[in-house]
DNA sequence: CCACCTTTCCCCACAATTACCCACCTGCGG
DNA sequence: CCGCAGGTGGGTAATTGTGGGGAAAGGTGG
């Protein structure tokens, strides 16, 4: 599923972050209420439900005695949280993840091909910031867009 | 059963630990209400009652006169305790658990795809820590990572 | 075999956090 | 000018997390 577009809005004192009303449309049209909310990349990543769960399929063949996938595993899906928007649309981020994602005041929404991600302005502005100074002098990086061809 | 979620919480004077809510319901869901708990990696890992009772099954599989695997079952069976949360959700952590582990004070649960772990927030940082920094410039770490597709 | 000390179990009570409401404000279209 | 949809803020009740007391169980030494 993917979704399409950038949303700025507010985390409230609680924790409260509004989901863009088209976002929350392409959910429910796919009988789903419910997305999984993780950390990842500085921001937070949110799959649908159901696609979250085609993901925790395929971490469960890691080992548990794999010591660099288990690291990878104990962020990511540590950070793995289930969340239901309220009547007005929010759903509550905890406290870890915000910390992680620095998620204080102004947040950024971007819409990507499986899933959106949450951003905090400022780190959203660096990410940015970053490609459009370094990404069209990165070779190898222009190299694997070309090869997207698009 | 996956877990899935980043806790923090404290030990007390006695021991005590609270389970995340989240993860006594889910054991509740499979009808059972005992966890069994070891060491490892630094941290303490719990797994439902039922599927140790699987990983037991295969240890068992290991003969009494091979040395190698003989010190990891030493290990790995004998810091093995069976604990039910309390009424508030806690379990007992037996001390020499509680030394291997550090766990002093502050802690942070993790959810992992068969299991949860419990950390003491020191070494949680110094793990985490390790894969936020170093993680993405580990070649094969970022390979095996890519070759999850996820 | 008994007495004592330590550890564990099982309560109760309080504090903090979260879920679930309802209300308002603002911008846009009819 | 009004109605509606989208976004923001707050109150209250329920749930969750933390701390501590006292009884029961277990271990140790005389």
């Amino acid at each position: 599923m993917i979704f399409r577009g950038r949303f700025e809005y507010t985390i409230d004192p609680k924790g409260r972050v509004n989901i863009p009303a088209p976002f929350r449309e392409r959910l429910q049209e796919t009988g789903q209420e419910a997305f999984v909310i993780t950390n990842y990349s500085g921001c937070i990543y949110a799959y649908p439900a159901d696609d979250w769960a085609r993901i925790e399929e395929k971490l469960s063949a890691v080992s548990s005695v794999d010591r660099k996938l288990n690291t990878f595993l104990r962020f990511f899906v540590g950070g793995a949280v289930e969340v239901v928007p309220d009547k007005q649309g929010r759903i509550l981020v905890p406290p870890s993840l915000r910390e992680y994602a620095g998620l204080e005041k102004d947040l950024v929404i971007t819409g990507m091909p499986n899933r959106f991600e949450i951003w905090s302005r400022e780190k959203w502005m660096e990410e940015i910031g970053r490609f459009e100074k370094e990404g069209f002098e990165d070779p190898e990086l222009e190299r694997e867009i070309k090869s997207l061809r698009i």
